[in-house]
DNA sequence: GTGAAAGCGCTAACAT
DNA sequence: ATGTTAGCGCTTTCAC
């Protein structure tokens, strides 16, 4: 089934045809009846492999992020589906599992169908990754982490300054022996660098973490359960645990209230995300709103943007700032 | 950059040059080496548009889900990923929102990238999309509910018996008065059929469900807890609260837990999923494993087998067996 | 083992 | 307002 089809069931030549499927110039009322009645007759459905080679424009914008099982994705993924709803643009998701190898792989793949746009998670790339991306001459946008030297565009928040303010607020409510726990990072370069921030900003208050516990794979309540409790068999004396996701720090407060912690004054706690998740739960964990959605919306409107000739520059850079919230269980009330 | 260019630096013949770059037909070491050094030199990324319209060989498979923020879809899709990685084909990604129009206009969207297979939820489609997907000539794989009739292939549960085995181990429990909280379902067709199944199996016992209540949009612990205060205000008489998810089963249970309601005693509560979520909360909810990720690994083996021509019969048809599990909240103690 | 020619199904560019 | 021609970048097919 092809243009040619319709071409001869209705009697108007292709170019005329494509013209109709397209709304592209001048056709007469009469021409563009006679010939969309025979394309639905037929079931014509366009064939844009064929279209896209001959007009060198496709409308497809390649997003590739870690995984869908960190909720964090989906989120993003809502804020550029709901921008580029809009457009005729349309995302195509890759995953790269959170390593580099195979974002390269899932990369060169996407870049072999020349799409419009690609947006990616992070700032951390192969050497052959970025040099792909640059020679691809493609608008590019790396999202979630402004830490770092980007390829193009970026949309994010810094996680160092989200670790920073975290341990600031910690510190200020007068916690003093604080813990961490969170996923081992060799890979996960924004949980690394919230660390990274957060122990920084300890040090320049003279202080550092008194304990810490790192754990592989994902994150469930359970987990935060188990190493909340493991921690604090460890290091009975800390009155503060900072986790690197809300998940965990979920199962950590879960695991308090029922042990009988006194949360916030005995220990407080604090996650990060800002997951929708924790507003059922029987006290607010403290957290950082990351903006998920929104970065996903920026980063589409870029793309957006720049696929459609509107906007020239490349390079664009917007920093979100983190949101701390502080729930239930970061602020300390004075005893 | 093309082909040519690659061919050009390295002195071979353009179809010598694509050979060599798909691993067909026998090429010398030399020549191969030559190319591949001249290819990486360039940072030649081939077309695959121009691949595709060539050889009509696409290897894309478009995935159709209602969204991603029911956490069951990136389960699912986690499924189709893993047994994809093992073939050619890339997965590519599409939301309808659970309304059929945009599902059409998804559909047909990617049926004009020509993919080797479609996998889409659900059995419900408008009539232009089930001819579409016919005419197609493509594998199509409906997952998630067996209940009705299938274009092609077709993989799930029956949400009718999930329904009902929920309902007669609630009745075999000893609850007697029951209700029923859940998402408004015109669309939600799986909701639905959960629903009807369940109320069904009730009237076959000569029951039926005392009090009800419906909402709109997401589903959160949130909602959860207030359509459950809400109920069970209305009518405090209710021993037993089936859930249409574990999400606002969660947020029930957590309010019962808080509000000292005695569960599973005075009152029992079941959800539907089997979120892994569920496993952290203080007491576990009955639930219903659906097998998402399973699902999704067995649509995608049969697109895979399809597409290579290793499978050539049409019309598989996979019903897996949904598992009740008990929980804390559905298991009556002997008084 | 390698190459030349033709063509996949469309659209850009230029007629008319 | 409509048609004609050429060609997008590959792969198929056939020749050597």
């Amino acid at each position: 089934m092809t243009l040619r089809d319709v071409s001869e069931a209705s009697g108007v030549s292709e170019m005329t045809v494509s013209r109709v499927l397209r709304n592209r110039g001048d056709v007469s009322e009469t021409t563009r009846e006679k010939v969309l009645a025979a394309a639905k007759q037929l079931g014509y459905v366009p064939n844009k492999i064929a279209g896209a080679l001959a007009s060198s424009r496709v409308n497809l914008v390649a997003v590739i992020v870690p995984s869908l099982r960190n909720m964090v994705f989906p989120e993003v993924m809502s804020g550029i589906s709901e921008v580029l709803d809009d457009t005729p643009l349309q995302p195509v998701l890759g995953f790269t599992d959170y390593r580099p190898e195979k974002e390269e792989d899932v990369l060169y793949e996407m870049l072999s169908w020349r799409p419009s746009g690609v947006i990616l998670a992070g700032l951390e790339h192969s050497a052959a990754s970025r040099a792909m991306l640059k020679a691809s001459g493609i608008p590019v946008v790396e999202i979630m982490d402004t830490d770092g030297e980007a390829i193009d565009a970026v949309v994010g928040i810094s996680h160092r300054r989200a670790g920073r303010e975290t341990a600031r607020a910690i510190v200020r409510q007068g916690y003093e022996s604080i813990g961490f726990i969170g996923t081992k990072m060799p890979l996960d370069h924004r949980a690394r660098k919230r660390f990274e921030g957060f122990t920084e900003a300890l040090a320049k208050d003279g202080r550092e973490i008194v304990d810490q516990e790192f754990y592989e794979g994902g994150s469930g309540l359970l987990k935060g359960r188990e190493l909340t409790q493991k921690i604090l068999q460890r290091s009975p004396d800390l009155d503060f645990i900072y986790y690197s996701n809300d998940m965990i720090g979920a199962g950590g407060l879960l695991w308090c209230l029922e042990n009988g912690v006194g949360v916030p004054q005995r220990l407080g706690l604090a996650g990060f995300n800002g997951m929708e998740l924790l507003d059922g739960l029987p006290a607010r964990l403290a957290t950082m709103d990351a903006g998920r959605r929104e970065i996903g919306r920026a980063a589409a409107r870029i793309v957006a943007e720049r696929a459609s000739g509107a906007l020239t520059e490349t390079g664009q850079r917007l920093e979100l700032a983190p949101n701390l919230q502080y729930g239930d269980t970061l602020r300390r009330p004075k005893v």
